[in-house]
RNA sequence: CCAGGGGGCCGGGCAGCCGCGUCGCUCGCCAGAGCGUCGAGGAAAGUCCGGGCUCCACGAAACGAGGGUGGCGGGUAACGCCCGCCCGGGGAAACCCGAGGGACAGUGCCACAGAGAGUAGACCGCCUGCGACCCGCAGGUAAGGCUGAAAGGGUGCGGUAAGAGCGCACCGGGGCCCUGGCGACAGGGCUCGCACGGCAAACCCCACCCGGAGCAAGGCCAAAUAGGGGUCUCGCGCGAAAGCAGGGGCGUUUCGUCCCGAGAGACCCGGGUUGGCUGCUUGAGCGCACGGAGCAAUCCGUCGCCGAGAUGAAUGGCUGCCCCGGCGGCGUGGGUCGCUAGCGAUACCGCCCGCCGGACAGAACCCGGCUUACAGGCCCCCUGGCUCC
RNA sequence: GCUGCUGUAGCUCAGAGGUAGAGCACUCCCUUGGUAAGGGAGAGGCCGAGAGUUCAAUUCUCUCCAGCAGCA
């Protein structure tokens, strides 16, 4: 059975609310979504190269997420990653081996702390 | 073989396991499953031009504004693209480069330097005359000097007080005519001593072209909110009715047309939606297939083929072998060098093994171009040089 | 998808075909017991990159490269 991905912009925003566990290549987000399921999404932003290689991380994130959510996954969670520079063609083994980390972690609920949006004091 | 120039093409291949998207068939009540099928590029990129398609505006013509193009002929749906030719420039050649109309329609600019920068001009010179000691004054002169990107045709001879197209020859240039060419233009003849430098990617003039927006176009369905408020302008007349008067719009004008006709129009404020389906891929399509026209771009006919339709956005992950390049190895074969003559050194050429690397780059409605990026490789043609027959 | 703007000294910006400038900042000197302020002097720039037009380009034209903004 394959797992659906996250299509709509506002859940993308929401799992921004969610644990968050940075790594070397990615940054894992995870989200309670109401019992839809396991769904996962990736985020690569225009910073980190053209479109092939965006497009390439993207496709070896989905790999990863497609191989390890099944049973390492959370369960009726949301599962977003974020692409990093340093997650350019790096080796897929070993960012297999962080996401196994990353999602024990979110299991657990340790997460690192969440990004402040807006910095206190200052105007948006 | 070396150096150079032009054109065309490819841009990893094969296999295994696990996966993704479209379409078709089968099974299933549904969720879905199985099988088959197809699945990124030469630039998909930049968005610099030209179109198709869709909506908006529109009655047509003329004029105007703004923008673009600019040798000639052809090709094309069209183009600012392509092909051929002309002219100018570069190169020894193959070949390359050129926004390449007009400067007697007008306005303007040409800094600094320099005597003088566009109706020429007398600083140094040169010559003549006068006064006379170096020199001064007046006049003539554009051959020489200086400056500059550019000095008002060039070279030579004659001529002259010195000079000057002042005269002559040749070259350059303007005008007219003839011949060749569809034409740009070329060749020739006659004539004019030459009166008019450059810049139009300065304003401009001439010729030709152009309505606006873009698939988030546009259409359908569903949900939700609202069926609002304010300001200004014009108007609230006749008729039983059709309609007329009147008002407003169409860049302007003329004729005309559309809307309203008792409300209309313009602007602003406020509120809701960023779901699904469609448009969506068969088209100015592709073919190193054949025939024909043409120097070519390209066109015509016949035959064959269907080659992505995603939408948080599909072609991927891992592995093995092969191919190419680089680095390393007391690994080996050869070559070269050294000497104690069978050992040593090797930066040269192979083989084997190991490691690393294999460009630029991802369709987003679709075509035709241009531009830019690109590791490495293949093929064809041309020019020059060397060697051999 | 479409459209516009900007790129000049360390920073913020002028400049309009011939010589590149201002303010702040920086260095040195004067002033002060010292600092600030003030005064004087000075340094700092292939004008984002490459072609073209022109005698001459930061300026004009074209092509790239960055960055920013707007519309749907």
């Amino acid at each position: 059975m394959t797992i659906p991905t996250i299509r709509k912009r506002a859940d993308f925003l929401a799992a921004n609310r969610g644990i968050r566990v940075a790594r070397a290549g990615f940054v894992l987000l995870a989200q309670p979504n109401g019992g839809r399921g396991k769904r996962f999404g990736v985020t690569v932003t225009k910073k980190i190269g053209n479109a092939v290689v965006r497009n390439r991380m993207k496709r070896r994130f989905r790999e990863l997420l497609r191989a390890a959510l099944p049973e390492a996954g959370l369960p009726d969670h949301d599962h977003v990653l974020i692409g990093r520079d340093r997650g350019v063609e790096r080796d897929f083994a070993t960012m297999r081996g962080e996401l196994a980390e990353a999602l024990a972690r979110a299991a657990a609920g340790k997460g690192d702390p969440p990004r402040r949006r807006r910095p206190e004091g200052r105007k948006g």
